[in-house]
RNA sequence: CGCGGGGUGGAGCAGUUCGGUAGCUCGUCGGGCUCAUAACCCGAAGGUCGCAGGUUCGAAUCCUGCCCCCGCAA
């Protein structure tokens, strides 16, 4: 069985590397072209790319997919793999393969179709998350199901957490689909499209932290954006960005500091108090919230507002 | 030439405007107190002040060049 898999990021790097190491044929990488990163704005490849490449497996940096349907189909592959590629697929890539196009997505379908189901499985506050592979079709992550498998969401996890695990799950679970498909024993699920929630790309503005909301809600927000974008909020004018952050006892003037020390930072909300214990000032690394009030950036009766004062 | 912040003992920072024997909050090590402590008290070690050159009696601080790190924006 000849395959050709399309990803990008980081997530996309661990199924490719488990395929390999169990024996599939990967013919081809599609990913998406360099772009640009950094201040310098050095072109810089995908994390699928380096990898792939790393490995010996021909590149295809495709700006457009659609625009490449005879190449692909030219590579003679049975089916596609994709993993967090970013591109809709026409039906004519779909056609592209004889055995179809299968899609790893992280989260357990119907829910969270879309482009950011990581952090928005820690934003709702889902107990648990996971992996569904499904046959691509034309429609947004609404194919039919192949392979579902799930994992707890822990308190301490962020979406950078549980998205090195759910890559790892995804490489699991692409193989065994993939064994279950040449095996000629797999089947497949229709989604309960009553059941599906969408979720949209995230955007800087939604990072923002309103310490009026309740202290598990600021908690959950500030998991799902770290590592990256990073849920943010002023103090004293300058920007905070937060990596870590757990509901704690007291309470106070929303967004008042009302206790720092060496175990954290805690930051009145709603109900309680959100402990911050890692975060990065600006202009500054991410450091722990200890070091940030030895620095003594950060004393009681401070206040972390939503716009910049 | 996108905007901006920064490199000072192990960590986070102050000191640089107006040059004159290196400081704060921690950590570490030793000792003490306590049933106990992410508590408290006493003491100690630890710094080429990013690099190179210049000005000066004297430079972390002024001048010149260079290296590195980071936030925002893309």
């Amino acid at each position: 069985m000849k395959i050709v898999y399309a990803g990008a990021p980081e997530f996309s790097v661990a199924p490719l590397k488990k395929l390999l190491e169990e024996g599939f044929c990967v013919a081809a990488v599609v990913t998406q072209p360099d772009k640009p990163v950094g201040r310098k704005a050095v072109m810089t490849p995908t994390p699928l790319s380096a990898f792939a490449r790393g490995a010996g497996i021909p590149v295809y940096a495709f700006p457009k997919i659609r625009e490449h349907v005879s190449e692909l189909r030219s590579l003679g592959a049975d089916l596609m793999v994709t993993c967090a590629y970013g591109q809709i697929l026409t039906q004519e890539v779909l056609d592209a393969f004889p055995m179809g196009v299968y899609n790893i997505h992280a989260s357990l379908l119907p829910r969270w179709r879309g482009a950011s189901p990581v952090q928005h499985a820690v934003l709702s506050g889902d107990p648990v998350t996971g992996v569904t592979v499904m046959k691509t079709d034309a429609g947004l992550d609404t194919g039919d199901m192949l392979l579902r498998r799930e994992i707890p969401v822990l308190p301490e996890d962020t979406a950078g957490s549980l998205s090195e695990k759910l890559s790892a799950l995804g490489g699991e679970c692409i193989a065994e689909a993939l064994r279950a498909l040449q095996e000629g024993r797999a089947s497949f699920e229709k989604q309960d499209g009553s059941l599906s929630t969408l979720c949209k790309k995230i955007r800087k503005e939604d990072c923002a932290v309103d310490f009026s909301e309740s202290a598990a809600t600021v908690c959950r927000l500030i998991r799902a954006m770290a590592p990256a974008p990073l849920a943010y909020a002023y103090l004293n004018g300058k920007l905070v960005n937060f990596y870590f952050a757990e509901p704690a006892e007291g309470c106070g003037r929303a967004g008042e500091v009302v206790r720092a020390d060496k175990t954290g930072i805690y930051v009145a909300a709603a109900d309680g108090t959100v402990r911050v214990t890692e975060l990065q000032a600006e202009g500054g690394k991410k450091m722990r919230a200890a070091d940030f009030v030895n620095g003594r950036k950060a004393a009681v009766g401070d206040v972390f507002a939503k716009e910049r004062t």
